[in-house]
DNA sequence: CATTGATATGAATCCTACG
DNA sequence: ACGTAGGATTCATATCAAT
């Protein structure tokens, strides 16, 4: 069942699949784009966009019909964890998501991708349109879901990761040919893209699911980082190309891959570090300025100005700020060696020390 | 009837007004954020987003219903060649997009404003969101409007300028205040995002219409750009700060407000110029390399490899390019004091001395 | 081999004034 | 409204040939 490109119509092709099980769906539908005639390029060359047929619809409504179906199969086939990406332009985004709020979808983000290197507009009759648009969503307001957010920041030079992505069109080596050298699909999207949206949304062994396979590229980087997939196509060279170029992928085992970088450390609780001696019930806890606030108790919670209140709570108080809690790990420090230490470092060297014995 | 701020309710008010009188509509409705509760920062320190009664609707399909009404009203007051502008978030964007194009707007572009200095995700939950969505449509497909293609590419340094614009959010001195120093209104929109907008899609002296007035920010930017407004606003707060602001503000004349980049040059015709001896009839045309090919007839057109042709189509013949017509003021050239110019240039030098003359 | 220059190309709602 | 003739319009990047 598992990383098979099914040939068929998408539609038919996901009522065959069970109830709530896919993890991730990226979808890449038809934009209905609406184009007639041949754009030239100023130089007097053609200009081939997308023309399939598979991209025309009769109207409008045919088009938000067509997209409520294959949208209402995902949101049956996604588990209650799960999450929907869906591609789309100008010409067909604010449709997908007025469907998909109406379906009971909850938008997470929306994503723009800047193109670096978008097709000019030719006659300058407006903008030049040089993004499209990404719709991250869950099956329902409050849903938990899959976001490794330290991978993204990770991904992104260390800086909190953005609604606003910048990639290069797919071109190049990268583009799938026929065997005539010609580009085989129309609108084969960057392996890039697809690889930062499974890496930030998914886990290592999730089902992810693409109902609009195309050229396979959510296959490839489903598989080059360890995800398995389920891919429908309907056309039967995109499936046989497809099929080729994934013999070509492996998994590629990483940091990225593994999401790493959000894995929850132990949790240890501060009387356990109190029985094991990293702190002395009854010692002070102080702010950065060493000075003695709060008395440890030995349940872990901090005697502070008469009133027993737990470390949060206490940080809150002892700082003076509005919030009723902060982060008492960061705020409270005890004296080690002369100096004011937080207890988060305290704790980092338990762990450590944790991680030692096993 | 211009140039005036109306305290009242939007839908209203609009309807007050009659139709096919406004040029260009900016509008930036509430967004219908959903947010509940309080926002802290990490160092316990209050977020204040937008929590105002005017952005609280029951439901989603409640708020469609407003928006489709005031985007009504938007569609009867628009002149044929008039153009909006609508602003919005990821949580109304696709509602708004929606009931736009169920009305019967055509889209010229979306545009992605995206925020240089976005607020961070405090909690690390999801992307960090720094973009807004700008929906730039006309009445009806096949509309005629207003667009500066060569004031665009000014503005954006000498290329044509693309769907994702980076602007700063509105802060510091910009931001209006209340008479306690705090920010008066929640979603002040950046005047340079408004300018560009007026600049680009309306002519001097048009009528600018805001729905949903706020701070004035859309009429600041119409009234240095030398444009009249008509703003509507409920908040008799607004409207009193605002009717100060624009006290401070007046016309700035320039070639951006004037778009002289995109002022169309006088039109003069082949036969015109060969009558006035900037050609000769007879004469042979080049391409660049200067060899002869094609002999200009008294009427203007060519002789070509034994067919007279229109210099436009017989430029794609001699280019041998698959477009039916080329810009043949640029591809042919003709020999002056040994050297092959360009028909382009030969016009600008007859142009030039039809303005010395007057 | 390095550098330079020519060529190809990418999801595109891609013209407009006049009769 | 519709047809027709005139005329204005492109950017980043990959690839490949030539130097």
């Amino acid at each position: 069942m598992y990383n098979t490109i099914i040939n068929g119509e998408t539609i038919h092709e996901m009522q065959q699949l069970p109830d709530k099980s896919i993890d991730l769906i990226f979808a890449d539908p038809p934009y209905f784009m609406q184009t007639n005639g041949i754009l030239n390029r100023p130089e007097g060359t053609e200009f081939h966009g997308c023309n399939d047929d598979w991209d025309k619809f009769t109207s409008l409504s045919d088009y938000a019909l067509f997209s409520c179906k294959w949208l209402a199969e995902c949101r049956r086939l996604l588990k209650p964890s799960g999450s929907v990406w869906v591609i789309g332009s100008m010409q067909c985004i604010y449709t997908l998501g007025n469907v998909m709020q109406g379906l009971g979808f909850w938008f997470i983000n929306d994503i723009i991708w800047q193109k670096s290197n978008p097709t000019p507009n030719f006659t300058g009759s407006r903008l030049n349109n040089s993004h499209e648009t990404l719709l991250w969503a869950v099956k329902y307001k409050h849903a938990k879901f899959t976001f490794h957010y330290k991978t993204a920041k990770h991904l992104n030079g260390g800086r909190q990761l953005g609604s606003v992505w910048t990639f290069p069109v797919c071109s190049g080596n990268e583009r799938l040919r026929d065997s005539e050298g010609r580009k085989l699909h129309n609108t084969q999207k960057p392996l890039a893209l697809l690889e930062r949206i499974i890496a930030i949304s998914s886990n290592l062994g999730d089902v992810v699911l693409d109902p609009f396979g195309g050229t396979m590229t959510t296959a490839a980087a489903a598989k080059k980082l360890g995800r398995k997939f389920i891919m429908i196509e309907r056309e039967k060279t995109y499936c046989e190309y497809g099929q080729r170029r994934l013999e070509e992928v492996s998994f590629e085992d990483s940091d990225i891959a593994r999401a790493v970088f959000d894995r929850k450390p132990l949790r240890v609780t501060m009387q356990e570090m109190i029985r094991e001696g990293a702190f002395t019930a009854g010692e002070w806890f102080t702010l950065k300025d060493g000075k003695p606030r709060a008395q440890l108790q030995p349940d872990g919670k901090l005697l502070y100005d008469g009133e027993i209140l737990d470390m949060h709570s206490c940080a809150a108080k002892a700082r003076n700020v509005k919030a009723k809690r902060l982060n008492g790990f960061d705020v409270w420090h005890v004296i080690r060696q002369g100096k004011a230490v937080s207890i988060s470092e305290v704790r980092e060297n338990f762990r450590a020390g944790l991680a030692r014995e096993n």
